[in-house]
DNA sequence: TGAGTGACTGTAA
DNA sequence: CTTACAGCCACTC
């Protein structure tokens, strides 16, 4: 594992942080890549108290669904994707499985 | 110490 | 894709 030297929230971040602009990801997925697939929710808990360098809005649910938006304050979370190219209707990010980014192609996790 | 809560997910219908 | 149920962990009161 890449980041096994920090916390598993400074782990959230850090995978966050490597999320291509105009990409998004999923909190499960992220959790999986970091080695705590049932840890979902602790991706939501970390990136609750994330600091303002992660790119929190990049990350949804399984489904595209912009869980956040209503924790982000508003529609910050949906003006930041559009601005980064990502169409977002009703809350759910459109082709979503064209714009989920795996973090196993850029990394080279193995 | 224990019950409640949450930026979730997998499975089933 | 949605809806419903159960499981999961850390944090708050």
């Amino acid at each position: 594992m890449k980041f096994d030297k920090s916390t598993f929230a400074e782990q959230v971040y850090a995978l966050t942080k490597l999320i291509p602009a105009g990409r998004v990801c999923s909190y499960g997925f992220i959790a999986q890549s970091l080695g705590y697939p049932k840890q979902a929710r602790m991706v939501g808990w970390a990136l609750n108290n994330c600091p303002a360098d992660v790119p929190a809005h990049r990350v949804v649910n399984r489904s595209g669904i912009l869980t956040a938006k209503l924790v982000f304050g508003g529609d910050k979370m949906e003006v930041l994707l559009k601005a980064e190219g990502i169409a977002v209707v009703d809350d759910r990010v459109q082709e979503f499985k064209k714009k989920f980014w795996n973090p196993m192609e850029e990394l080279s996790f193995e």
